[in-house]
DNA sequence: ACAGTTTCCCGTAAATGC
DNA sequence: TGCATTTACGGGAAACTG
């Protein structure tokens, strides 16, 4: 009969996405003594499910099942799957099974090892899979497939619970917004400070105490849109961190951004500061968004804050953002154009803050091909005389969390590489 | 044995790309005197290569062999295959074949239908097959399958000459121009008219006389780059031809885009005209570019030419083609910024041209969410007092083609779609 | 080293399923 | 019908392979 080993250590559990290759490795820790002959470890993915579960996937490639000892790297013996393409199986037995109950990216899978040899007249079976995995189908699942894994190793140690999501526990807000800012730390290079992560806080709970621990649903924090947007809380968290990935690392890791600040805070921070004061926040009505909110006086000496309408990816594709900052114009009636953007929060003047930044020459450089002008975009707001303006809300939290540890024995699985895997 | 029908009849030879589905429909055009069994029709890819080809494709989905007779359209049998996708054969035997002389582009493939079938005691087998085929592995490779595709139907009647590229003839560019018309009509909508396609028989042939017919050869169509070019002519040609169909359809359409001068030719045009005069044309120097010049005067009434660097699909899909011509700036020296474009020649003003063709509003419009300052990109050039502009040199031809014409019989392979069929 | 070719796979759009 | 999920595949880039 089959000798179970002790679970298995992951480093990072894995989101996989069907028809993408992965890579898995597994290691032997005990020393066999002189085991001459091939050993054999078979991976079978979804191996012990309970039946009638809504999805069943399957190793596509022939690699399923065979394969001999390879690497005496460090002593022990490894094998090294490559190549692994995961399958959907249709329709298990008549229909689907029923607990619709869970999203895609809240069902979890795993990949289970076999090994046999006999040693000494001795038959040994070893077993041993992988810490939950979740199965998507498009990389627009992948953000619902993070919160799944952050959910898991924040909350639970048991090594592979596929049943978690059944009832998922709640995240005390101390240790997810540790989380939460390891994931900025991890991916962008800079975690959360603070009073972003205090902001955060408010998001979800709303203008309560930032003092008291609060506790967050899963729900909540993945699956409930925030009241009044069309998302939920991490859905719109982790279009600014793929946002932060593709577009503004730089301006991202030298901390330019302030980024999570409610409007009201924003104010209260520009209020009184020298006129051209500008300060970086990501939208909270649209994903994936930034904008920036400068202050100006009028003749009377009210206080007068202007964002722009935040630019996307789309547009940050088309113009660096640092060179957005740079350039933008506020254009009112046949004035000759300004840039009313002088100083960063609280007071750096602008190209002191972004010189080093800026990429495309401020239009005259980058080599002309000789018979052409060449010609750059340049981001401008046009105003009209009776444009008012007129910012709305605010709000404020904290964070902490510890991946769980796994033990090790017989078999180490101990790597698996997706290119969803960090 | 094989009781081999007449050719084919193929409105559209084909560019099938591995891995992409695609679908064919084969017909009976003799009436069969009541068959009530299942008639069956096998498609086979690349049946009768000769071997040592260098390369092989089969098809891929089980659709492979067998089908049912389905349909009685108009009284006809006939059996439509969907999904088909192809897939190389590898390593035939040993290595590939030989003739390296041939890019994937220029070899051609087939696609064979058979059925059997017994009337009043007679074995009757059929057979027909598709008209050449060019493979490919990426859209990366679709200009040069266009390429070979315009030049098989130019300069050829016979119905499967897999061989064709081993020694392609020449076409006349009174034929070969016509075709050219008729790529821009068919994706783009407008053809060419004659002053443009002398400019790109200039191209092929130098300044020489565009009365006399001559001679272009496949090589130089598309496999020899334009002297001074790393690029074909043809690649060339299509890379407009895809921008024209992605960015410029509406402004094509008009009429607006004169695209093929040559840049002496611009000059001899825009000399003497109202400042501010412009036209559009295509970079000769850039794949997939288009500019726009205009004429200006200095104070001694010297004629001034300016080109902006092109724009391709890129800077295009950041911003409408017609925005940029509305909303183009020049900067010099903290003067208000002006639009040098005035009027699209020869004498039209810019807006009575482009006006229907604007997107976005001119800033303002847009609904401006709430409490953000909308923001557009503008093109701008900025000007130094020293700048100087000379553009280079200048050519001119003329066209004519029409596809060949294929007989019917016994089978009628009357449909096949691909993603790339038109 | 490199050029031609294929593979890989993200991200959008469309199709499908429920 | 709408939403959740999967499939399709263009396009850019990496990997392959002689």
């Amino acid at each position: 009969e089959k000798q179970p080993c002790m679970p298995t250590h992951l480093q990072k559990p894995l989101i996989i996405k069907t028809g993408v290759q992965f890579t898995t490795k597994v290691r032997l820790l005990v020393k066999l003594p002189e085991v001459d002959y091939q050993l054999k470890v078979k991976t079978t993915f979804d191996k012990d499910l309970p039946p009638g579960r809504v999805r069943q996937f399957f190793i596509l490639t022939n690699n399923t099942k065979v394969m001999d000892i390879e690497d005496y790297s460090n002593g022990c013996l490894s094998v090294e799957f490559r190549h692994l393409q995961l399958k959907e199986k249709k329709y298990i037995n008549g229909t689907k099974g029923s607990e619709g109950l869970l999203s895609v990216t809240e069902e979890l899978h795993s990949l289970s090892f076999e090994a046999c040899f006999t040693v000494q007249g001795l038959t040994i079976d070893l077993e041993t899979c992988s810490l939950p995995l979740v199965v998507i189908s498009n990389v627009s699942q992948l953000p619902g497939g993070w919160a799944s894994v952050m959910w898991y190793n924040l909350l639970t140690d048991e090594p592979r619970n596929l049943a978690f999501f059944g009832n998922p526990p709640r995240a005390n807000w101390s240790q997810l917004s540790e989380v939460l800012s390891w994931q900025f730390s991890t991916f962008a290079g800079r975690g959360l400070n603070k009073e972003q992560l205090a902001m955060l806080g408010e998001k979800l709970f709303g203008q309560h105490a930032s003092c008291s621990d609060y506790q967050v649903s899963w729900s909540k924090f993945s699956k409930e849109n925030i009241p009044g947007k069309p998302f939920s809380f991490w859905m719109w968290l982790d279009s600014i961190l793929e946002l932060i990935k593709k577009h503004l690392l730089p301006v991202w890791n030298e901390n330019y951004i302030m980024g999570f600040v409610s409007k009201e805070m924003e104010r209260a921070l520009l209020k009184d500061k020298e006129a051209g004061t500008f300060l970086l926040r990501f939208s909270e009505s649209h994903l994936g968004g930034i904008t920036f909110t400068w202050v100006e006086y009028s003749e009377n000496g009210d206080a007068k804050f202007n964002s722009v309408e935040p630019y996307t990816k789309n547009r940050l594709s088309a113009l660096p953002f640092a060179d957005i900052i740079r350039d933008y114009k506020v254009i009112s009636d046949g004035v000759v154009p300004e840039n009313p953007l002088k100083f960063l929060y609280p007071n750096i003047p602008k190209d002191e803050a972004f010189g080093r930044l800026y990429n495309s020459q401020p239009s005259k450089g980058k080599r002309t091909i000789y018979p052409y002008i060449s010609s750059t975009l340049i981001p401008i707001s046009e105003l009209r005389p009776n444009a008012s303006t007129t910012p709305p809300s605010c709000q404020s939290p904290q964070p902490p969390m510890t991946p769980g540890e796994f033990d090790v024995l017989c078999f180490d699985l101990s790597d698996m590489n997706s290119p969803y895997s960090e």
